[in-house]
DNA sequence: ATCGCTATGTGGGGTGGCGCACATACGCCC
DNA sequence: GGGCGTATGTGCGCCACCCCACATAGCGAT
């Protein structure tokens, strides 16, 4: 119970670290930190948000459930982004849902606020563009990922990305919430996670899962992860250059 | 060769014919009308390209194409959409590649003049906004698509898709092609299509898909098509709501 | 009308992942 | 420290889809 000096900052969201003094400035004293536990909902297909998320340390999956009960994920959001991308784009809801995968929390910043900081067109709206574009590719690979690569590539890419977005090594993930996440069957992933134990890539007990060997798994990965990793470093990297440097090229 | 009284119109393209004439009249002048050819690519992974494409008889393919190879469609446009986010997105290029689908035209902005106008924050900007969340939207779908619908689901959705942005019944599209689109054999399209054709649901001959009846293909189809189809109806038909229209709610 | 390229048809063998039905065992809670 | 709920292990049979190797036939070009 940390009360006096909340461990909790939002410049752990990298988002809005990126952010000028200015505009951050702007905004501080209303980023309201809120803890996000497992399994909770952010939003429902159609339902509109009243806050932009910007997860420190939980992590949402964008998940899209079927008629059939199926679902899958087709991104996720962790420290590097943001949960409420259609508040700014103009529709207010998606079709999909956003469910916390990881407890942990997130600052939120009301609705109203968001999208009045977007659209004084500076550098929110610049960094909020260049993520949603880096969501874009997250989903465009997660779409051809699901086409032609097998299950345990799948596994291995979903476990970087997931680690990239915490500060451990150790996932506190049952593997019927990894099946989940990514839409295939829980007796499908006690056997790749098996395969990958005895490797001595990763090692796991009863709801944890920690990652020995980064290297292995990134060899047994497929080429998707680390396309949306550089992608995603390439467009909040130079996030900060003016608007328009394209206009020199 | 119709030199003279061109049957093209820019409002052919359902983004352009959605602009407040104040601000279509602004671009008119500068819209380039442009060929495009069967398998033509507009841009490669990395590549910026040096316009934004409005199809208006056109289909283009948002493709990515892996190591390995293999390949498959992420999301497609045609009338009701354009080529090019990465332009205003901030990102100038993205690591996907765009192909020519179907042959046809597309009236085409320059660069700079595409971004001027996206940056002053009017009508424009508010219509490609909203049209990248429809993207979104197709790249979600598609995603878990891939993941649990069968090819002849896919297959229905699919051509569903593409006659929307058609005028006619008929695909000029050979089986081959179709499978790369969808990222399948050509085999499977082949057998199913059979099926179909059996079914009276088409009819098809050696490059040209005709399709008989359209419910039927709905109800061969799986979701997936309707959530694409209404949500860009959805967030394309009120488009001309003043922007902070949800400030009401 | 014929030729030849390319699109379509067909079959066989292989396999990854699914669904189901359990056995086992970890570790939290009392 | 024993018990129980839940997470993990395992073994089937099955089916959609894959890969490969051809046979056939439509249709444009000459």
């Amino acid at each position: 119970m940390a009360i006096l000096s909340s461990p909790h900052r939002p410049e752990q969201n990298r988002l809005i670290a990126a952010l000028p003094a200015a505009d951050f400035e702007r905004i501080a004293a209303h980023l309201e930190l809120a803890p996000l536990a497992l399994g909770k909902t952010l939003y429902e297909p159609g339902e509109q948000l009243s806050h932009a998320y910007f997860p420190t340390t939980a992590i949402v999956s964008l998940h899209y459930v079927m008629e059939s009960g199926a679902s899958a994920e087709s991104a996720g959001a962790g420290n590097e982004g943001m949960v409420g991308i259609s508040l700014f784009m103009g529709g207010d809801t998606t079709p999909s849902s956003a469910v916390v995968q990881t407890a942990g929390h997130a600052y939120r910043l009301e609705r109203r606020l968001l999208k009045q900081e977007f659209d004084r067109g500076g550098a929110m709206q610049r960094l909020l563009l260049r993520y949603t574009q880096a969501l874009l590719t997250q989903m465009c690979q997660t779409a051809v990922c699901n086409r032609h690569h097998s299950v345990e590539q799948q596994l291995c890419r979903w476990l970087l990305l997931t680690l990239d977005r915490l500060p451990t090594n150790e996932l506190v993930m049952t593997q019927e919430l990894v099946s989940f996440m990514l839409g295939v069957r829980r007796e499908g992933i006690t056997e790749i996670a098996g395969r990958l134990q005895a490797a001595g890539i990763i090692r796991y007990r009863r709801g944890h899962i920690s990652v020995l060997d980064r290297t292995g798994l990134e060899a047994r990965a497929c080429e998707c992860y680390d396309v949306v990793r550089t992608e995603l470093h390439r467009l909040l990297s130079d996030a900060r250059q003016p608007h328009d440097a394209v206009a020199a090229a």
